[in-house]
DNA sequence: ACCAATTTGTCCGTATGTATG
DNA sequence: TCATACATACGGACAAATTGG
């Protein structure tokens, strides 16, 4: 220990259900406990820690919200790997709250749509083009359901994250995900053929997977995207204003007219 | 006990301190509670919600790891909005969790940082440029310390997604954004004249957003992350093995070597 | 299907440190 | 300086749910 310098970093300055959390933390990501395993029961933590009861459930309480910790159907405490889903709902509320525009989830969409295309083409099983194809079918089946087709198009797109066989790109994604689904449901909602123009983009993807065209490929990811932006416009929404005022409209609209079907 | 099927899902199987978070939490997202405004004494939630404080303060304890309450200097709670880096951690641990390999994040650093840099050229500002000229003359001056030199070009980059005016874009990159912190201190730290060679490339792209040359831009990207990639590979390391094996190495080298240092 | 032990969820009362006026 | 209000932390208690015999 270092003895002389620092005198002591005010370490009683830190809240004990913190640094209780920090320690079990430390625990899961230095590898000592693993996804799955248990953590042991209340009082034995108390016991560890030396702490009361109520201050441990303080610090449980701080890992659980973040993934690391989670209750198996007993309820007793178990390590968890924090997966993606869990993670991406409290960044998009972050992203909402943040109010990006339309014209940035835009760009970003584009630019991440087009580098997940480019290694998805190497790297595309059999079985996953199998997938997109089943999602298209789907899609079809689907296409006077708006919400369901942004749904499935959240779900094509997540496919081909995963044929690109990159989970850096993955994650990048998966903030603006939960946006895009919302969006596209406005969308191809108030566009009529809507459904039609994405099924077409999405079966001339997955044709350009299969021949290995790059550049067809790329072409209908930018078409695909031009079309999801005029779709954007013609709805007579702007493509700067802040998307949560968007989308809160939206969903005001779908409620008062579900309101006024009920009478 | 319930006798017959499903009924009811069972609500009150949610534990109060979780409904007291989402309740709160609800108040927030809805906008009734605003960023900044003060949240009340956890004596008056106890009022409100009916709960004992043990359970409003488990509740407090939810929301307050995701950034959505903080406290304010006195310790009073008031409502944050979630920031950035706030949320970044918890997702590049998720990373390294997922053992995601040096490939997979140069790819995506790759994709992500031409598309920045598209869009840095079109909006970048004098304020902006000048505030990556400090950065390159901090660089300089800390060439020799390669973790210094790592936080900076880290803060370079996030300069330039400032400058890309692109929030999507900037989120999109920040999980992988302490891993690449890492990753550069460890090719600096063991490449002779590495500081030098990245004090190059950021010359040059602040040189062409001056320009305006979007070409030349994306040229020294590609050099900058081409040299970064070396860098890795030099070191004898290999581009397919996950990242947590290979920074928790190098961890452990930097700590064997300290303390010999120390006898 | 019942029982006993364990464990979590919840509550109560109280003490202490600290920030604010 | 002192008083007050508040968050933090502790100890003990009981009910409800779960587990294992």
């Amino acid at each position: 220990m270092s003895q002389q310098g620092e005198r002591f970093p005010r370490i009683s300055n830190i809240p004990a259900y913190q640094r209780v959390a920090e320690m079990i933390e430390q625990e899961i990501v230095s590898g000592r406990l693993r996804p799955g395993e248990a953590l042991g029961t209340e009082a034995e933590l108390v016991k560890q820690f030396g702490v009361n009861r109520s201050t441990v459930r303080e610090g449980i309480r701080l890992l659980e919200q973040g993934g690391l910790i989670r209750r198996d159907p007993s309820r007793r405490l178990i390590v968890g790997l924090p997966h993606y889903d869990k993670l991406s709902t409290r960044v998009s509320r972050a992203l909402i709250l943040h109010q990006v525009s339309f014209l940035e989830l835009w760009e970003a969409t584009m630019a991440l749509g087009l580098a997940t295309f480019e290694l998805a083409m190497n790297r595309a099983t059999p079985e996953l083009i199998e997938r997109l194809e089943r999602n298209i079918a789907e899609t079809e089946a689907a296409k006077h359901d708006p919400a369901r087709v942004g749904e499935l198009d959240g779900e094509f797109h997540i496919l081909l994250e995963e044929a690109s066989g990159n989970r850096v790109l993955q994650l990048a994604r998966e903030p603006s995900n939960m946006l895009i689904y919302s969006v596209t449901e406005l969308v191809v909602g108030d566009i009529s053929h809507g459904a039609e123009r994405l099924i077409q983009a999405h079966r001339m993807l997955v044709q350009s997977l299969k021949d290995k065209d790059v550049e067809l490929g790329k072409l209908w990811t930018r078409r695909h995207l031009n079309d999801w932006r005029k779709g954007f416009e013609l709805g007579g929404r702007d493509l700067n204003q802040p998307l949560d005022s968007v989308l809160l409209d939206a969903t005001r609209m779908r409620e008062s007219a579900s309101r006024s079907a009920a009478e």
